[in-house]
DNA sequence: TTTATGGCTGTCA
DNA sequence: ATGACAGCCATAA
């Protein structure tokens, strides 16, 4: 269906965001990549730190690349967010990292699914 | 138009 | 494996 809208960064990262299933993660860097910025990771989490509506986007889904949490953002914490994960079935080692490639989440169409190289790091 | 910021990432020592 | 540095991108003022 043609979405493609002509919407700002930020929307494309809400929209992503908001596609992430429960019980899954993505890193800001794979947001980014699949925006069509790869490098534009920073961006993504500036646009989380815009949210409009935190109650309508599951940014406690999105972590980053090291699977680690690092949100400050405003009202939330990174506490709160590994709550929020843990419950949703998240499992955290303790360094407060996650398996991403476990967890980590890809859209319909998108690499990673039925990939397992490395996987360390 | 330029400057500054930031929930990041990858590479080097 | 850990610590430090620079790079990149988008937005707001």
């Amino acid at each position: 269906m043609a979405e493609d809208t002509h919407e700002t960064f930020y929307e494309q990262v809400y929209e992503f965001v908001r596609q992430v299933p429960r019980g899954s993660v993505v890193t800001y860097g794979q947001v980014a990549l699949e925006l069509g910025s790869p490098s534009a990771a920073r961006a993504v989490g500036y646009a989380l730190y815009f949210m409009p509506k935190p109650s309508d986007i599951p940014w406690w889904r999105v972590i980053n690349a090291r699977g680690a949490i690092s949100y400050k953002g405003r009202g939330s914490s990174a506490d709160q967010q590994r709550a929020m994960l843990d419950d949703e079935g998240v499992v955290f080692d303790a360094d407060g990292r996650t398996d991403l490639k476990v967890y980590r989440w890809w859209p319909d169409g998108s690499p990673g699914t039925g990939d397992q190289e490395t996987a360390a790091r």
